[in-house]
DNA sequence: GAGCCTTTGAAGAAT
DNA sequence: ATTCTTCAAAGGCTC
């Protein structure tokens, strides 16, 4: 469901869709009420600021009051981050999944979408990619202090317990165990780091004369972190099988591929191991294996995506990504 | 009820 | 400069 969003259906998300639009719904589904009532929201949905009730949890020790005052970060609503592309299609095609394959888990319908965002066009892609740029423009311009780091910790992270048989499987694969690397160490670490946090106390000062309205973030793209180049993926240059991947999707570093070269990154190894505990490593004939091999076993439902995955609408014969790149590829790095 | 799972991408932290 | 980690969404499931 899609909360406030208003639904972005595919088309709408053409270019021209410019500003209003992202102004819509975009990156806050499920937002809550800004809280700042001395910032004037110019007819624009606010991005997610969402009141977290066990936010304070502890960490950021950096803004603590000394005295029994509220911290700072307390008071402070919880701002989320833009949408990147990928999530972007997500909310998009989210339900298109379900009705088609009749799945709710998420996790199911993400390895579906998953698949899917592979095998769309360069073009698709980019509407995406674009959209997600302006949604990046659009924060940063609501709320120009806010960082990422803000939302670090943010989410506790449980530490899962491995049955054995899980346990055997990691050891039987061999290789990178762990998909999300189980810390040792509380995540909030960096939080405990020392360093120099920003001052955020008035994130949304800005806003009060906020460009935003006028703001047409495709023209006003020298915004900071974002690629001036519309299509700046974060994924590897060029080479259309890039195999060697820009060893490090160190984005901001965008590659200026123009939009000739819009992205590969269809053949980008990703970052996190796939379920590789699922996914027994065939060290045999790859070809021998179906695109995607054996998955999870309850997840049949996959097949709603890899069933009719022959050739999508991705020109690109031959350099096929996803079906030429079986799951079991995808391990790379992350040792 | 909090967190996991699962995906890709962005950004920050760490090396 | 490169690598690693976290968080965005989301809903069923697990603890």
């Amino acid at each position: 469901m899609y909360p406030l969003t208003g639904g972005f259906s595919p088309a709408a998300l053409a270019m021209n869709a410019s500003m209003s639009s992202l102004v819509s719904g975009s990156f806050s589904p499920r937002l809550v009420p800004t809280p700042q009532p001395s910032v004037s929201q110019p007819s624009v949905a606010p991005p997610a600021v969402k009141q977290e009730p066990g936010e304070h949890s502890g960490h950021e020790p950096s803004r603590k009051s000394a005295s029994g005052a509220p911290r700072e970060d307390e008071r402070r609503p919880h701002i989320k981050k833009p949408l990147n592309a990928f999530m972007l299609y997500m909310r998009d095609e989210r339900p298109k999944v379900v009705s088609q394959c009749k799945v709710k888990e998420s996790a199911t319908i993400n390895q579906i979408l998953g698949q899917r965002w592979h095998s769309l066009s360069k073009d698709q892609q980019a509407k995406y990619y674009e959209l997600a740029r302006k949604e990046r423009l659009l924060h940063s311009k609501l709320y120009p202090n806010w960082s990422a780091r803000d939302n670090y910790g943010k989410k506790k992270k449980r530490k899962r317990i491995k049955s054995e048989s899980q346990l055997e499987a990691d050891a039987s694969d061999g290789f990178l165990p762990q998909t999300k690397k189980p810390r040792q160490d509380p995540p909030p670490a960096h939080t405990s780091h020392a360093r120099p946090h920003l001052p955020q106390t008035n994130t949304m000062s800005h806003l009060t004369h906020t460009h935003l309205s006028q703001a047409s973030p495709a023209s006003s793209l020298d915004s900071p972190a974002t690629p001036t180049t519309a299509l700046a993926s974060p994924a590897a240059p060029a080479a259309t099988h890039t195999e060697h991947t820009h060893s490090s999707h160190s984005g901001r570093s965008s590659p200026s591929s123009e939009q000739l070269q819009p992205l590969s990154l269809t053949t980008k190894p990703h970052r996190t191991a796939p379920p590789l505990s699922r996914i027994p490593v065939t060290p045999g004939p790859p070809t021998a294996e179906p695109p995607f091999p054996h998955t999870p076993t309850s997840r049949s439902s996959l097949h709603c995506f890899i069933s009719p995955p022959p050739t999508g609408p991705h020109t690109s014969s031959a350099s096929s990504p996803p079906q030429s790149q079986p799951l079991s590829l995808r391990t790379t790095n992350r040792l």
